[in-house]
RNA sequence: CGGAGUGUAGCUCAGCUUGGUAGAGCACCACGUUCGGGACGUGGGGGUCGGAGGUUCAAAUCCUCUCAUUCCGACCA
């Protein structure tokens, strides 16, 4: 391709709304334009990088056995009322009406879909196990979109749904899955981390995530430091303390504590640590009650985990100040657990703190030496908080390190939730109807591509993995129009390049060279080759890598066969 | 949906407090000088100042409403 003749619409500055690195760059480097809030337009460079990325895709899934078809995006309601999902799926299912007023979805995922393609075409054990798959546009009306195209509300994702006569087929399909997506992931040239993840509102017996790794990923992961043991912090159980209780030295005291409502100026205003400081939060529970929990004060409550205790409201949320006030008398800075009349959960690590402080649930005052079991009764202790750094691995071998991910590969055992809804059984070998079992499994295309330039960039821009760059190498020869005989050299080199396979970008423009360097490193292509006059003079022509800090002269009859090799060497590994 | 902020040229922003002919840099067009790391000069094109209403002799500027958008909290590929 020639940059005289290829939109390479790049921007010297960095657009002001764009917050994170792999936005910024992909605004800059002409990838993505935006339309409106959480839609995106990809640019022709953008395009060719979203290809190729589902193209590895692609060929890792048709390997596994996955067959490809295509759903539509609009889907009729009928099927998301018979799963129940038009009542539970909320606010980010796009409904809309055709023009007789039926109602339809803009499918946000489409495991109806399938379920009934399925139903319909499938009717006998021996059409199974089978694993179909799409590439396709989805939309979710997210609550806020952000990040480009990390978070839009409409993306590309890879779903793919199986169906099984029983669990253990069901197993299988899962870990070849599991083991593609690896391979996926891989030849993505990517950092990734398969990690176990919450169900959720799925159901089903197992589910792992994939993340890339990465500063600025929405999703903490717990690593185990002794073993290959990952999973999301909001999954990671916490265990009541290994030592016991420390005794009791102080006795209880009402102190007053003016304006001081946070643990970190309580703890500052009493001289104690945080982790001496019990935090009491009041959540919703079920019939409008309301459930206190108690946490250490340097501890993160799990809402993930509290919306799973019993009573408690889920999804989680918090009382109200009002609700507070009415029902315990003092706002939110002053609560504890001392004559609490509430239902009230602690947390194991809360439960082995001894003299500790707790608000006395009166403005502005709190107890000071407080002690289970004496001032208070010794209570029952819950899993209520999230994992931190150097926690024992819930795996039991060694503690955990907390890194940061980006979510591009979810896999579920879905069971019957849809199959049994929507009625999709076959015959089996006793001629007997059986409701199919069914896992599916998903990655976010167009996010790859945000989270694999969050992943490689530098000061200059993008630095694209061989498999994935938009193209392999950048010819640039310095002052192509004052030099007929380097422009003559160059369109031969091209023209040799591209039969010789090579994926190139011939930057033609006859710019001045800091600019078209500039715009070759923002873009990311790997490798770049130098032309000018001097060159020629000395049968040398220059090369660099994205990474390399000098360039190196190679003879210009070697330079095919040096790029070659340059090429192989990466797509080997 | 709650909280905070921002809307002025394609992009980055100034001007608004204290109302008085709409600006700069980058980008774009033309010409010239330059040209191996985002050059320079001269000239030029481009804006209903997000929109509507109001106050005023006069509104980018003050007031009201509205729309869009970004950031911080609950969802998810």
């Amino acid at each position: 391709m020639r940059t005289s003749t290829y939109p390479l619409h790049t921007l010297k500055e960095t657009p002001a709304d764009a917050e994170i690195i792999s936005h910024q760059l992909m605004l800059r480097a002409g990838l993505i334009r935006r339309l409106a809030s959480g839609l995106y337009s990809w640019m022709p460079l953008g395009l060719r990088v979203l290809r190729k990325v589902e193209n590895i895709i692609r060929t890792e899934m048709d390997r596994a056995g996955a067959v490809e078809l295509l759903m539509p995006s609009i889907q009729p309601a009928e099927l998301w009322q018979e799963s129940g999902r038009w009542e539970h799926y909320g606010p980010e299912l796009l409904r809309i009406q055709d023009r007789h007023s039926r109602e339809f979805c803009y499918g946000p995922t489409h495991e109806e879909i399938i379920t009934d393609l399925v139903r319909r075409e499938i009717r006998s054990y021996k059409q199974l196990p089978v694993n179909f798959y799409q590439i396709q546009t989805k939309f979710r009306d997210e609550i806020r979109p952000r990040f480009g195209v990390m978070r839009s509300r409409e993306f590309i994702m890879k779903d793919a749904y199986s169906f099984h006569l029983d669990s253990k087929s069901l197993q299988q399909t899962y870990d070849l899955m599991y083991a593609t997506y690896t391979r996926i992931f891989t030849r993505l040239g990517l950092k990734f981390r398969a990690v176990l993840a919450d169900t959720g509102s799925i159901g089903g017996n197992a589910s792992h995530e994939f993340h890339v790794l990465a500063e600025s990923g929405e999703d903490a992961i717990a690593f185990s430091s002794e073993s290959a043991f990952a999973v999301n912090v909001e999954l990671a159980e916490t265990f009541p303390a290994a030592t016991p209780r420390p005794a009791a030295q102080a006795s209880m005291q009402l102190v007053d504590t003016p304006d001081q409502h946070t643990i970190d100026e309580l703890s500052a205003f009493l001289a104690a640590p945080p982790e001496q400081c019990l935090k009491t939060l009041l959540v919703k529970g079920e019939d409008d009650t309301i459930i206190a929990l108690v946490l250490r004060g340097d501890h993160a409550l799990n809402s993930v985990k509290a919306a799973k205790l019993d009573g408690v409201l889920s999804p989680l949320s918090f009382s109200t100040e009002p609700e507070i006030l009415a029902c315990v008398g003092c706002r939110v800075g002053s609560l504890g657990p001392v004559n609490l009349t509430l239902r009230t959960y602690v947390d194991h690590a809360a439960l082995a703190v001894a003299d500790f402080v707790c608000g006395a649930n009166q403005e502005g005052k709190h107890y000071i030496g407080v002690n289970w079991g004496r001032d208070l009764p010794e209570p029952e202790s819950f899993d209520l908080r999230c994992i931190q750094d150097g926690d024992p691995s819930p795996d039991g071998s060694g503690t955990v390190s907390i890194v940061r991910g980006i979510e591009v590969g979810h896999i579920f055992q879905l069971g019957t939730k849809y199959s049994s809804a929507m009625n999709a059984g076959v015959l089996d070998e006793d001629g007997k109807h059986r409701i199919v079992t069914m896992g599916c499994y998903g990655i976010g295309v167009t996010r790859i591509v945000a989270a694999a330039i969050e992943q490689n960039h530098d000061n200059h821009g993008i630095i694209w993995p061989s498999n994935i760059a938009p193209f392999q190498l950048a010819l640039a020869p310095i002052n192509l129009h004052k030099s007929s005989r380097l422009k003559d050299a160059a369109d031969k080199l091209y023209i040799q390049l591209q039969e010789a396979g090579i994926d190139t970008l011939y930057d033609d423009r006859t710019l001045r060279p800091g600019i078209m360097f500039a715009d070759m490193e923002l873009i990311g292509i790997p490798h770049r080759i130098v032309m000018s006059d001097r060159g020629l003079e000395s049968g040398e022509i220059e090369y660099k890598s994205r990474t390399d800090d000098q360039a190196t002269q190679i003879p210009r009859e070697q330079v095919i066969e040096f790029i070659r090799q340059k090429l192989q060497a990466v797509s080997a590994n």
